[in-house]
DNA sequence: CTATTTTATTTGGCTATCCTAATTTTTCTT
DNA sequence: AAGAAAAATTAGGATAGCCAAATAAAATAG
């Protein structure tokens, strides 16, 4: 902690004349195990973020799909990634899109950290729903401390996953193992048990709430449907039919209960 | 709240040439009865506070304590008066130092309101102390929705003072009588309970624990020495001496318990 | 009441982030 | 494979908020 993070050095300039100014940022360990990171704009914290989710999505980040998900101009985005390369954390190669280096990855995973602890400590204190909170917890996730985050996590109780399945990445940057598969490839005729929704969408919530299925809901594949068509469930005593997009987006691990779950109590 | 806020308007140029771009601000109901209020940054707002600050303090605020309180150049403060002069938050008299108007006014009750709410709820569910939060709760009164702080104050059952005994500004503006009368101006040989202690400082809160005050301690003035010299005063069994300037910033009221209590439950 | 010191302001610059318009590269269509 | 359309980049500017240096006003000391 009392570790100089940024310094201003005046150093011999290349040109003639007097020094220069330079900012050095002593870095290199970005989040860290020395208990302190480089303190990040929130601009530049959004961009990584929407990288990190557009890789998933999309296996790499298009600058027009970035401009549209920070509502910002494509030349806005051209500029900001070319800051993001300069300082590594991520990999652009010019009209092929970025991807996250590691040092990226680490940084988006600490934001999607911050992100799920705040949204469930929230949620659990004040009793609202995700989509009441989740604007607050968007602009949250860059202002609250470090400290405060970690006395979040132990009042939780240390969670591994939030409520809608999803793993809460870890302080070190590793993550939990996804449980479960995708339904849309879950072996038809087993049993199996809601273990994820990975999407927060809250329509889509609701969706999965008038069709009765949670995490937890016991179902069996009865039979899908060629051509990425709709999947047909058991669940309870229902016949359910879903489309192929929304089973993707359900993880289901096979037997009854077993697996990890949610939060741990 | 569908009520746009800001515009930009591209308005006939008064030099020769086309149009140009302004930024039209419809906020003139700042802080209110509307359900919206204009956006300011978090900037803007630490000034905001920090003269409200300094005009209790020293009935006004001048250049260099705003800078030395924000921590910025003095350059920087003259700027940055002009701007809110400009857009009526405060009344500048160049080289006199600045006030707040009544819609400045309205902006600092409003982050006092915040800070104040923000801090109760994280003390209350986290079990932290004031110097352990407030630095967190600096940054937070900038970022939390407006509707989230409601939700914080009923969650907190619409306390109208804090632990400290400082009323929170209510959403309207109006601010609860302040309970009582400060230490050194209370009637010697009187009976009173410590109402609230005006300084958050947390040093000055170890300095009473210390000394075994706190709010509802119930004490008697046995003796005010001149010319603001320290004053005696009976608290359960003991006899305590207090400076001056501590006892400006402790408010007691008459009587055993009655007035006002701190949150309500 | 003048000289010095302190406080405040002005001027000119810097960086971060955004924008529009023009240009270049890639992709799609036929 | 050429031309059109889409996507990405570059060039040039704007604004907010900061700073240092120069200047101006007010306060203070002798």
């Amino acid at each position: 902690m009392p570790f100089p993070r940024i310094l201003t050095l005046t150093l011999p300039s290349p040109y003639e004349g007097e020094g220069f100014h330079t900012r050095a940022i002593f870095g290199f360990d970005v989040l860290g195990t020395n208990g302190w990171k480089v303190m990040l704009t929130a601009s530049i914290e959004d961009y990584i973020k929407a990288i990190y989710a557009l890789e998933i999505e999309d296996r790499k980040a298009s600058t027009k799909k970035l401009a549209q998900r920070l509502d910002v101009r494509m030349a806005s985005v051209t500029g900001m990634i070319k800051h993001l390369a300069s300082e590594g954390y991520v990999k652009h190669m010019p009209y092929r899109g970025v991807h996250l280096t590691e040092r990226g990855r680490r940084v988006a995973l600490d934001l999607v950290r911050r992100h799920r602890l705040i949204e469930l400590f929230l949620s659990r204190t004040l009793a609202l729903t995700w989509d009441e909170l989740h604007a607050d917890a968007e602009v949250l996730e860059h202002a609250v401390s470090d400290s405060l985050i970690e006395r979040i996590y132990e009042y939780l109780g240390c969670p591994e996953f939030d409520p809608h399945g999803s793993p809460i990445p870890r302080k070190d940057g590793s993550v939990a193992p996804q449980p479960g598969v995708p339904l849309d490839q879950f072996p038809i005729g087993a049993k199996g048990t809601i273990a994820e929704v990975s999407d927060q969408d809250p329509e889509f919530l609701r969706y999965l709430t008038k069709l009765k299925l949670a995490i937890g809901s016991i179902i069996r594949v009865r039979e899908r449907a060629p051509f990425n068509g709709p999947i047909l469930l058991d669940s309870g005593s229902e016949t359910i039919a879903i489309g192929h997009d929304a089973a993707s987006r359900i993880r289901v691990h096979s037997g009854r209960a077993g697996g990890r779950r949610k939060s741990h109590n």
